[in-house]
DNA sequence: TGTACATCAGTGAACGCGCGTTCACTGATGTAC
DNA sequence: TGTACATCAGTGAACGCGCGTTCACTGATGTAC
């Protein structure tokens, strides 16, 4: 069971906001301004979500006024794309320890899943926000993070067939229904008002019997 | 195989906004404004998208000024929440209408859903969106139009497995792992950049796939 | 049938707000000689 | 080791913008008598 910490970037930002500019000379220049900007978007996202996540308030966060994000960001697009990047890196560290357990399962993968879209609700948003693609042609980070996390899925998934506890066929139809499946649930728990007051341990209970039902399948036999 | 029109409400709104005012007299008052908003809102959402949808924008398109929109709703969470309402509906009619063929499948709902979202992308969020929802207590007429369409399909469901094409068990399990996998695969398809530039058919092909492994199950047999 | 009046459903001006972005600037830092 | 200078990474004022909402208002409509 993975606890949530697990999806929480490292604490790296102290109290006072001044002290994060350069530790030895007291000196002008902030030490990583672009990393604590996404450290500043990440905290205004859990505590006063999408709506409250404005380019100037990030800044205002880090201590630093509202224009200097230019330095590290083309605009605030840019700064929500790197955020999003951000979280599909955290979601794959996450899914890659839960698939090093020897007896893994689909459940278990999924349950990462729906507990990071949990954890972060905003950030799975703009995981999968189209306005965020860059125009067509040009190489789009965000589009390559999110085929990374599918192939490490993929990969588990054919390893599973290779061992015996999944049956065999297209893998790419497998991923994707597994895919389909726990994007869905997380999707409805973070989002509709369906599960709204609903206890966790319950929506990972209802996502256990909805994953079993993709394994056994719902067709008469 | 449904036509697109089916998810479009009726053609109602003449070129010249000053027309739709009360046909004979050319009253001053407008015959029904409140319709009139939701429509011009729909046309906005499928035109411009979400950013563009705002109370004034919805007014401006109506032929009125924009304080008018408050003769008819508390504010713009009001109008979105009617937006949403009018979708489910729309989706429930065309739900409904899949499931009156005797020989319809789980993959037929399946595509009136992802085919409702595709057509309405804007409205698809809105009708799954917790900032939509009234405070805890109040009637929350958005979540019982979302209830009943939940409702619709377990019905379905129950019918298929008495007549023996689906397996027995728990129906509302059973309806649950429909949903989120047809839900998966929508919000997918509408808002991921997975899917961009991927023509409709080879999506729709995609989703049958998908409820197939869920109909036959992906564990080994 | 007319008339007085309440109510309904609009109007347009105004409010304060925070936004993203541009700009000229300046202090801090690194580098070549 | 000093010094000149280019570059880096900040600042703060200002821009125009459209938003949601409030307000006092007024013309149109419906109703009681």
């Amino acid at each position: 069971m993975l606890p949530m910490s697990t999806f929480s970037p490292p604490p790296a930002v102290p109290s006072d906001p001044r002290g994060q500019r350069r530790a030895g000379a007291g000196g002008y220049h902030h030490g990583d301004l672009q990393q604590a900007l996404l450290q500043a978007a990440h905290d205004i996202a859990h505590e006063s979500g999408s709506a409250s996540l404005t380019l100037r308030a990030v800044a205002r966060r880090a201590g630093v006024s509202h224009t200097a994000a230019y330095n590290h960001f083309d605009d605030k697009d840019d700064l929500l794309r790197a955020l999003a990047i951000k979280a599909f890196e955290r979601l794959g560290v996450a899914s890659r320890a839960t698939l090093r357990a020897p007896d893994a399962t689909v459940e278990d993968v999924a349950l990462t899943y729906l507990r990071f879209g949990l954890a972060n609700p905003v950030e799975f948003r703009f995981m999968f926000d189209r306005s965020l693609c860059m125009p067509e042609g040009e190489p789009d980070p965000l589009k390559s993070a999110s085929l990374e996390a599918q192939r490490v899925l993929r990969d588990a998934l054919v390893e599973w067939q290779r061992s015996g506890s999944l049956r065999d066929g297209d893998p790419d139809t497998l991923a994707l229904a597994v895919w389909t499946q726990m994007h869905g649930i997380t999707t409805i728990a973070v989002e509709s008002p369906t599960f709204v007051g609903v206890p966790q341990p319950q929506i990972e209970e209802l996502t256990r019997s909805v994953v079993r039902a993709l394994i056994h399948g719902i067709g008469a036999a």
